[in-house]
DNA sequence: AACGGACCGTTGATTTTTCCGCACCTTCGA
DNA sequence: TCGAAGGTGCGGAAAAATCAACGGTCCGTT
């Protein structure tokens, strides 16, 4: 698989709504746009997401839903580790630190075991 | 203090670049960009981040040292928010299974530890 | 059957980004 | 003190991105 193109800042504003939706309409991406540009101009960008192959479009009834080439699971790691090497030089205690003191987080005591659960699973992993 | 303007694609690589560099020289910053334009071309992108006010240049010996004006801290929290949003779905749950499932992450037993020390340090803090 | 609304794609004008040529400035070793 | 090497900023051309207008299709309604 040859290499993806690069993304100019609408392209990347796009992908990243539709990566947070899973999949998405044309007017439902419109809507969380910055400045929302024409309906026509969203469909643009999306025409040329297409082509690159970064997105797929399938016709889903009366219009086109769009969805991401990339597996989740795989667009996850690669964000992930563009910002813990660009940001966190690497260390994975720092990153999940950054991630405990982000004000919005808030864990039940359940979540908080099972996230001590995982560090175990991935140690006994090898990892 | 007035919302910084939003970053084109090369000034984002260079902003990134930066970021994980701390501090750079133009020179260093061409090395690392992929495609390097020429010399004067950086130059172009780097003056206008300064302005912008993404970047501030200081002079250090025979040349500029760039580094970002917003702290690191902010920087990382910004980051690691958006991934969070965009990816996990706010999970952090998620989000830690991520980082620890990338295959270079090898974790010593004492970096566990600490690991888990931070997630019960959120937890007191009301967290 | 004409109308309106919701979609879609294409086209071309405009704006932004990207890039480089060039002239000038500094530093430093001969 | 001179010249080469290495840096810098400006101005503007070339390329890419952005966008709105326009025209088409496919329904459901009147």
């Amino acid at each position: 698989m040859t290499e993806l193109p690069r993304l100019s800042r609408r392209e990347r504003e796009v992908m990243d709504i539709v990566h947070e939706a899973g999949t998405a309409t044309g007017a439902r991406i419109r809507e969380r746009m910055t400045d929302p540009p024409s309906d026509s101009a969203v469909r643009s960008v999306l025409r040329i997401l297409v082509e690159k192959g970064h997105l797929e479009a399938r016709w889903d009834g009366p219009r086109y839903a769009y969805s991401p080439t990339v597996s989740a699971q795989r667009a996850r790691s690669s964000a992930m580790r563009h910002v813990l090497k660009t940001f966190f030089g690497g260390s994975v205690e720092g990153a999940v630190a950054s991630l405990l003191e982000l004000e919005e987080t808030k864990l039940t005591p359940a979540e908080r075991a099972r996230i001590k659960a995982l560090i175990d699973e991935a140690s006994e992993e090898g990892r």
